[in-house]
DNA sequence: ACACTTATACTCATGTTGAGTACAACTGAA
DNA sequence: TTCAGTTGTACTCAACATGAGTATAAGTGT
């Protein structure tokens, strides 16, 4: 008689997309599992089968394909879970779960969905995520839930913690970096101000202290979630990925909205266009949008064949000059 | 009775240190494998047990520790290999193999090794990734014999592999891109010119392609250390992790060695200098390293308490000025 | 014709980067 | 002890990138 298996590898995405002006995700319902609630959304999963699946990366697409009926264009593997206890299914003795989770962008042109698929907004689960429209006020709130956390802690790690908090959330003389999404949401985890650190311990949130920090997710998918927004805002930086969210052809006002609402950040019209002229990854088309409510805009198209990527500047463009 | 296990799971790890203007990778000996040659080297690795590791990193810190009698500082996850057949073991009957690899960090000072376990330089490995001085005259070869590749295959497959070419080696007008070491070695493969594509499929070499391309490693686990070497120096970019491979104390030229070895490119001493001391990331201890064979350097110490990194330029710079 | 909207071009101060010159402070050999 | 050689450190300068604007173009609807 076989055992219960004793470790399950499960494969699980961050499908984004861009619609309007919004970062969008895709959700599932998380049927039939003890212990989590049916309203929470999860992302798509499924299990990884080694006699049946060849690659990670086709398991990811035919899951989703499977879970929500539609496909993923780009896809890039994000991370490996593995934490005793991080997955609550582990408790209802499911046996240790491995999760691998992939980061995939999908054209805003290829929304349809399936069953129970459904798109969120992303900052419904990340309210403190969004700066387009300048600080969220919610940042003061949560310093202030913060410093009470603080208050409770061993006066030998306050400091430390203290710092912390002010790098996380750009306090004090710190700058708000957008890619710390993870190590914000694990801040504002174990200082108790998640619902899903409750959840995890069999508890209800004490409401008053999680006031409304955004929408709790099914498993650890939250956590997933911000690695994966973490990951695609850092991949921005030094890579065009946003043509992966775009059809074919874009106005450049599209673009800046890409890559604003993925993140997170609100651009300067002009210096943007500049840009991304200057880097030669888009060809004008000579078509032009005419409903935009205002002057009508020029179509552009990304040049797939830039060969020369913009050299990321920094420590490593420091070089010598050759010769002897 | 029980099956043969269908799944295993190896964690390996990329151990990467400095010593003098060297980049060294720790390897171990895999003893007793059917059809690896015990010329070869390997990463560490070793299984991991759901029932016994907590963690991933845990787990990977103690197979080190346990294989080579160091232990390692800086950590992190690197990537998750699955494809089937990717691993020779498997062909061995073994079951399918789920290798999880890190990239570690460990510094000169504690290089001691036991039992198998030794520091191999790890451009002997990829002697065309070391630019520092100057165009390795190792490019001149492998273009041509890539060309040569190129004119085997089918016509419509020709110019998209060259222009790929182009880009993985910096060939025509485009730069040479220190990151992408891993798209190189997979070009390489591919071509038939890394002997691990032979041994793949259990045929030896054609030694007059395979010039001189470096060393073969057991398992696949050279790709492994592509991938780790092309991800320190991605990150080498926008992190200070040069740090973790130094003493509490240093000159600024042995930072800058640090720099040069694992990115593979030379610098301009003065603008590193000016670089360094502007990022606000050392401080002068007002101590004098005399050994240098010319003027004393100062003794500086990486300062942790750095608030503010560097905000990484690049697009996600090009912010609008807040306010209604 | 007009106010309003969005697109696009251009300017300007400031900062960053590549490349170099100049000089300082040690060593060892003549 | 002088001097060539070596390495460390300070400073300069042109070119370019970036943040923040102003100005103008070309549509919309009333």
């Amino acid at each position: 008689m076989p055992d219960t298996p004793q470790l399950i590898i499960d494969l699980n995405a961050v499908v984004l997309a861009v619609t309007d002006d919004q970062p969008r995700l895709l959700t599932v319902a998380p049927e039939g599992y003890p212990g989590i609630s049916d309203t929470l959304r999860a992302l798509p999963f499924g299990p990884f089968d080694p006699r049946r699946d060849r690659t990670l990366e086709r398991c990811i697409r035919e899951t989703v394909t499977r879970q929500t009926g539609g496909s993923l264009g780009y896809v890039e593997q994000l991370y490996t879970f593995a934490d005793k206890e991080r997955d609550p299914r582990e408790q209802a003795g499911l046996g240790r779960i491995l999760s691998i989770a992939y980061l995939a962008l999908v054209r805003e042109s290829v929304l349809e969905t399936a069953d129970d698929a459904s798109w969120a907004n992303c900052y419904d689960y990340f309210p403190w995520e969004d700066w387009r429209r300048g600080r969220p006020v919610l940042i003061d709130e949560i310093e202030s839930a913060l410093h009470d956390w603080l208050d409770e802690l061993p006066s030998a790690d306050r400091a430390g913690q203290r710092e912390r908090i002010d790098i996380c959330f750009g306090l004090g003389n710190v700058g708000w970096d957008a890619y710390k999404v993870l190590e914000r949401y694990e801040l504002l985890y174990e200082a108790q101000l998640i619902a899903e650190y409750w959840a995890d311990r069999g508890q209800s949130p004490e409401a008053a202290i999680c006031a409304d920090l955004g929408e709790p997710m099914a498993f650890d998918h939250r956590r997933i979630l911000a690695t994966g927004l973490g990951r695609i805002r850092g991949k921005l930086r030094y890579r065009p990925l946003a043509f992966e969210l775009l059809p074919d052809t874009f106005t450049l006002l599209r673009l800046q909205q890409v890559v604003e609402a993925l993140s997170g950040l609100q651009m300067h019209k002009q210096n943007f266009r500049r840009f991304v002229e200057r880097s030669g990854l888009v060809a004008g088309t000579g078509q032009r949008e005419t409903s935009t409510g205002g002057r009508p805009a020029e179509l552009f198209r990304f040049r797939r064949a830039v060969l020369r990527e913009r050299r990321a500047p920094g420590v490593a463009t420091l070089q010598s000059p050759r010769g002897p």
